[in-house]
DNA sequence: AAGCGTTATGTTCGGTGAAACATAACACGC
DNA sequence: GCGTGTTATGTTTCACCGAACATAACGCTT
């Protein structure tokens, strides 16, 4: 994933800046379905075209077509329903599947995160300051 | 981390093979704590040296001290410490500050892991087979 | 002094992945 | 039919990472 299309990794939560911790869930050790491609996933959605979605985070169109497409191989179902031609040259939807997917992730994402906030929180004591960033 | 370094993340729990999802936490973008270098720093506390944790790991002792000296200069202060020479020529122990971040660091894992661990294991039905592996 | 195993570092090489182009296919509107 | 924007794919280049060697420094044991 490219730097620049990285989710935020850090919200302003009542003026002071507290920066998430990213979890990672892979499974096994074959499809890591992280923040990046779910980010790129939804773009799509709102966008209805995988170039703007790519354009939206700042990656190649080539880069975000070959991310849908392994994601799209990894489930049973595809996530992302592509056409092309057509009115606007075609376009791209995220399918059923790919919202309830979409969904349980975000559950999953948030469940961990709140899951193990503080935690992390104290271990960045830990850090050395030019490891905080 | 080379493929053999990889802990293993699936146990054996009554019989009936359970893959676990890995969980990483990313501190901002800069230092990925991952079940790797949890790992390596472990097999330094039970070896006493880098040379052995990396046979003990199937890595490069290369690559094992890489990883030791990138996770020390992102601390305070260093988890491994290292001396050259002597009975043994010299050898490697983790530190109070060490151990204190792994302990932290397997507990949030642990917290992690338990908190979406039946989420994961419904979304994995939405993986293809062959992703599944 | 010699030997030993470890830390620490340099160098080289192959694979991998991203970036940057280029281009074909497609179907709709005009 | 032509233009349009998108999907889909190929090709090339480059940067980075890890593997595999090689080697020096070190300090204890003998």
């Amino acid at each position: 994933m490219s730097k620049a299309a990285r989710p935020k990794a850090s919200s302003t939560k009542g003026g002071r800046k507290t920066s998430l911790p990213r979890v990672q869930v892979l499974f096994g050790a074959v499809f890591p379905l992280g923040p990046g491609k779910a980010a790129l996933i939804e773009a799509v959605g709102r966008t209805g075209s995988i170039s703007a979605a790519a354009r939206e985070m700042g990656m190649s169109y080539r880069r975000a077509w070959t991310l849908i497409d392994a994601a799209n191989r990894c489930f049973k179902s595809p996530l992302v329903q592509t056409a092309t031609g057509g009115r606007g040259g075609g376009g791209a939807q995220v399918t059923e599947t790919g919202t309830e997917v979409l969904r349980r992730y975000r559950d999953i994402e948030t469940k961990a995160v709140s899951a193990v906030s503080r935690e992390v929180k104290d271990l960045s004591k830990f850090l050395s300051p030019e490891a905080k960033r």
